[in-house]
DNA sequence: GTGAAAGCGCTAACAT
DNA sequence: ATGTTAGCGCTTTCAC
């Protein structure tokens, strides 16, 4: 359990810095008998100061403990080296996309803060907090961030980058992948399949990427003379698509293919239909979309659009960081992105 | 009013262009004919301020688009509200501990600064850069920092809270669950099925978390003559669990049940071994380590340890939060977990 | 190369 | 209730 560590004597603890007062560049001026100028450019431009007091001030430094105040240096400079994320607390998708920005922004030395919201309702909120901290720019992702909320991020001063949000094309520079025509790639798969009915199974109606993939999806299935209607599993969620398989499964009959608006939501159809006898491919081809890596596990192995997040986040990361005039920032980019066949949508033998 | 019209009307045209200037609270004082005190005051303590001026300093502050500036709140007041993390920036498990961190943190108006790494020693940069930042408190999330590393966390004026990582017990106050104890009950449950051999999978030996799961599960069995030799998976992922499977399948003979560190490791093991025509529980019995969501789904169906995540992540923020002073800062939390029992260990008919 | 001094935009006494 | 004033810890001219 838990042993106190002993009585930290207050002369221990002052020795340790674990004290109230913070070390700053004054106290490690007067330590190494410099000016508090010359501790400052010893952290921000060494070249600046001669070795040999900057190594008298580095030791000074370690000495006492000082690490640069961030915060202050951030006010001074009017630059903060944190990019904001606007992200949607739960869901698989967004966690890897959010684990890509972080990764890619450590490696250009910038820091993530993160604004998440569980509740479309919290993203006003969200929005709010954000403009209080003096980000080098926002990401905005989120398919449920309106239409009012991206104009008044138009008229803010601070840089931001729609993130797989078609509605925000125009309003905010944006980054994407093509939705559309993915989806539409996913169907023409399905036909070349020789299918003839098929059923799609959004995530939230009105949200804009649902309404991009199921045109592509209806259009592209209409060419061939192929009806596709939609039915709405009501989240973005395992248990929203186990749901619907449920209650898909209970019809008369059965589509050939069933198309879904993500692989999250794919995976729990597919695993409800199973639980209700129904398998892909031996009776109904199946496809997600969004190339989660579960898609690729075995268990699995579905046939989805997979979304080049690398390539996306890098794409976002440079319309937020690299185009500092407003000429030069693409109103918006979009990813082509890239089938995955999977045994979802294998021929079978019959 | 009184206030000089050409400054408003180019105010507001600024405002209307992605301002380069910045409003303060300076400007907003000047509009609306009030010390800039009584505006800082308006949106800090408005209840110290007349209903009157509140409203005109409001309206000023709404035409001018001015937003308070939480760094030079920062600055002065000697708090951020962020917490940092220091974070894997690939795993399942972490991505999930994450997001209940930002969930709850956002809750109490915190907001969560990322410092993601992508190789373990990348870890000393992203400790480097936390100090900078007067965060109000860290939350070392990671099984390889070093012990060096918390030592010096130990010594610095930064709240910090170890998120299970048993090696930090006694540098640094931490939240645990469980592990060993936890390891142990599935070690139990597989004597309770009468199991005679076992093999356990871990991911990365030289991990903490790693060495005392293993340690539960050695000594439960011990205590039934029940041997259970280690076998590296090599890292925390999928496909390293695929491939020690491909290993496991070409041994002679397999053992009666195979304990998994972690699950997003036992999905692999589990396909792996699957792909090689044997399965759980028909030919041997699995479980895994976490309780992910994933564990739950249909397709895979685990026997897992599942984490409370949530009060983990409740019992995380308090330390760090709550706990002002070093005195009644605990050691350590440890939580226990509790058991999912999953088909992989479900007794067949035999 | 180094020091002195002026802020960055806010908060918090302290006056009035 | 409101104004005045003094910083928070840095960066950055501008002198020397």
């Amino acid at each position: 359990m838990g042993a106190k560590p002993g009585e930290a004597s207050s002369a221990q603890v002052r020795n340790q810095q674990q004290a109230n007062r913070r070390v700053t560049s004054v106290d490690v001026a007067a330590e190494s008998g410099v000016s508090q100028a010359t501790v400052a450019r010893v952290f921000s431009s060494p070249e600046k100061v001669s070795p040999a007091t900057r190594e008298k001030v580095r030791s000074a430094a370690e000495r006492l403990g000082y690490v640069p105040n961030a915060i202050a240096r951030s006010l001074k400079s009017q630059r903060t080296n944190i990019v904001g994320a606007v992200v949607p607390a739960y869901g698989e998708y967004w966690q890897n996309v959010l684990a890509e920005f972080s990764r890619q922004l450590a490696q250009r030395s910038y820091q993530l803060l993160l604004f998440s919201f569980a509740k479309p309702e919290d993203v006003d909120g969200a929005l709010g907090s954000v403009a209080q901290y003096r980000l080098d720019g926002v990401i905005l992702a989120s398919a449920t961030i309106g239409q009012a909320q991206l104009g008044r991020m138009q008229s803010s001063p601070l840089p931001s980058v729609a993130f797989n949000q078609p509605a925000a094309e125009g309003l905010v520079p944006s980054v994407s992948v093509d939705n559309e025509v993915g989806m539409a790639e996913l169907a023409q798969h399905l036909v070349d399949m020789t299918v003839g009915t098929a059923l799609y199974i959004g995530g939230v109606s009105s949200v804009s990427t649902d309404q991009v993939r199921y045109r592509g999806a209806v259009q592209a299935l209409a060419e061939h003379g192929v009806a596709c209607p939609y039915m709405e599993a009501g989240a973005y969620t395992y248990d929203a698509g186990y749901k619907a398989a449920g209650e898909l499964a209970q019809r008369d009959n059965l589509p050939e293919a069933v198309m879904v608006g993500s692989d999250e939501v794919a995976f729990g159809v597919l695993d409800g239909l199973e639980n209700a006898g129904i398998s892909a491919p031996r009776d109904l081809l199946l496809t997600g979309f969004d190339g989660l890596p579960q898609a690729s596990w075995a268990g699995y192995d579905l046939t989805t659009l997979v979304q080049a997040t690398d390539v996306l986040v890098a794409q976002a990361i440079d319309v937020l960081l690299d185009s500092n005039t407003a000429a030069d920032r693409p109103a918006s980019v979009v990813v082509p992105g890239t089938i995955r066949y999977g045994m979802t949508t294998k021929k079978t033998d019959g």
